[in-house]
DNA sequence: AAATAAACGGAATGAATATCTCCACATAAC
DNA sequence: GTTATGTGGAGATATTCATTCCGTTTATTT
């Protein structure tokens, strides 16, 4: 209404309250390591009980659920973006495409909420949108460069590498807690599927032991129970 | 209570009236075509109204929402065990193996709720679970004959081979309604990634064009969505 | 053409599960 | 000590399903 409250929220909001700012503090860590855990649809209500506060105290920082992730994953989203323009200085336009895609899976296989937001369109908010619509032309640049430097097969396409990115992530989201670099295997057997031309396969890490590699089954199968 | 009444549940049921026996067909029609198109999570109000009759009638039918899943996947399950089993049989370990790989994932490409009930384990009828407990033992047979002939390299796992039917299949559901026969593009990558050797890359289906891609991300996007 | 047992439809029930609001009470700031 | 701010968490509200119930309809039998 008045002037005073609108200069409030455009130029310099009073600043919170000591105790305030520290929940805030709180409720953003807590929210990064439940959604990271347990993804997007975690509720609000274990965001609160992680942090130790309340829901209301929750709902009076973050007007809703979507501000909140909004505001924990804009970075998370715009790192990726960012690093795909890094990696397109690189000077050896393979190293370049592998690093993008390892550095872009690192983040969201150990991060299932932020492997939602790229991935699936979930609670998209305006800011993240547009730092995801940067992903895929860059991912793009960096293929084209792979591919006229004779590295990469041409047959495949930029979206190829989007449609790897969900696949590998999709597992990785599923096994992180129980292998949680096993991704890495199936990135090595998909770039060994993609480059022009190769005698030897490349070196995979050892496969976690049998009881491992049967609990990475079995917790796949778990997390999709847990939907119902 | 009398033994006429388990002589009935035993040996022959009096058979259904002529119009519930059709609506029983008509019933499982309609789950069939539900479930492979929604997944396990469609509604039996869903299956109801797709068959033309109202829930009540379903609920008499089947006592519950796994039996009737039970009832439907039975066979579909079995049938898989049953492929590995012939792929074992073909003279060319390689080309059993891929064979295998093409028929288990044309099954469940084209219906969700089978590789639902394949790869993730909702509903878990007794069944159901030891038909699937038949596949990993199978399928590591076909592998290790193929690693013996030299055709796979020695450093993937039976193991291996499940995550990539769990990915490939996941996308392939995502992906059935814009672009069904996309996952043989990315089932033949991983392939070229685990022989043993290639001086060039097998012969890719060709993409499908940028708008159809573009599509296909969208698409796995909006999927993901409906959950809530 | 009754009479009867079987089957039907679909509204209603009840159990989860979520998001978000409200307000009596607490506490930082001055 | 006063006051503006902030807090907790019970509950209002909504949604979504599986499953049940019962008044009505229909096939079958005689």
């Amino acid at each position: 209404m008045s002037t005073q409250h609108i200069n409030q929220l455009d130029h310099c909001p009073r600043p919170l309250r000591a105790d305030a700012e520290r929940n805030r503090t709180k409720i953003l860590d807590a929210a990064a390591r439940v959604f990271a855990e347990r993804g997007l649809d975690a509720t609000l209500d274990e965001v609160a009980a992680a942090a130790g506060v309340g829901v209301g105290t929750v709902y009076r920082r973050f007007a809703d659920k979507e501000t909140l992730i909004g505001a924990l994953f804009d970075n998370g989203v715009d790192e990726i973006a960012e690093l795909a323009s890094r990696a397109h200085e690189m000077s050896n336009s393979w190293e370049g495409l592998v690093w993008f895609l390892e550095q872009a899976l690192e983040r969201q296989c150990a991060n299932r909420g932020l492997r939602e937001v790229v991935a699936e369109s979930s609670y998209a908010e305006v800011r993240l949108d547009d730092a995801k619509r940067r992903i895929v032309p860059a991912l793009g640049r960096l293929v084209e460069r792979a591919q006229c430097d004779g590295y990469v097969r041409d047959d495949v396409v930029t979206t190829d590498f989007a449609i790897f990115e969900m696949m590998i992530s999709s597992l990785g989201n599923k096994t992180s807690s129980v292998a949680p670099e096993l991704w890495r295997r199936y990135l090595r057997i998909i770039l060994d599927g993609i480059v022009v031309a190769r005698q030897r396969p490349s070196v995979l890490d050892t496969v976690p032991d049998d009881a491992i590699m049967g609990e990475v089954l079995r917790s796949a199968h778990r997390l999709a129970r847990r939907a119902h």
